[in-house]
DNA sequence: CGAATTTGTAAGCCTTGACTTACCAATAAT
DNA sequence: ATTATTGGTAAGTCAAGGCTTACAAATTCG
């Protein structure tokens, strides 16, 4: 799963809610609407997109389905930062001893 | 600095290859421009975002106009998923001791 | 001063996408 | 079977923004 469409689905507000508030815990379609101020197809639509970008998993359960984050898809996020982070300070770092040298 | 501005500079394809781009060291304009399918003009637009956003540094030299990755910024990122992190996987291990308890 | 270099800005085009309402499908309950 | 609950999808509207070309400002060099 590429980066490319986690960024894009984590840009939007209203969507980024939606995965900060399934941090706490799963929750179905409605839940997540009844504390949006969108309509709950704005909601369905939005956890398309995150899943679709593998930030979410979908579990269905009689006539709910269940959201939830995606530990993988988020630890590829958090990985990238982190590495992002070593790379940058490690280019800082080479210049500097390139400098002084 | 918010993070919504960051998550919303980093969501376009260019705009993040401009940053991925700065990461191996600083560079003007006119160098990061040389090295994307767009045009000098599209470049300064979106180095215009990253510095709004706080996640690039601009320092004027003569005429030109050299840009870094801000670690202050990035850190912030770090930060945030690395926060997010931390607190789904608590959330998941709470709702496995409350369904055993 | 006048020409060249480097970059920001303005105007305009055109696509993308967030949102709403309306509708349909699927499951559950009486 | 009929009704209620839950949620995905289609169609349409509207604003945001990425990109280009053209232009202007600032610095450097001869």
């Amino acid at each position: 799963m590429a980066y490319e469409s986690k960024f894009e689905a984590l840009a939007v507000p209203t969507r980024r809610a939606v995965f900060e508030r399934l941090k706490g815990g799963p929750a179905s379609v409605g839940a997540l609407a009844a504390d949006l101020p969108v309509s709950r197809p704005a909601v369905s639509q939005h956890l398309k997109v995150l899943k679709d970008a593998g930030l979410v998993t979908e579990q269905r359960e009689g006539v709910k389905r269940i959201y939830r984050v995606d530990h993988d898809g988020l630890r590829e996020m958090r990985d990238y930062f982190d590495r992002f982070w070593g790379e940058a300070l490690d280019a800082y770092k080479r210049s500097l001893e390139t400098k002084d040298g």
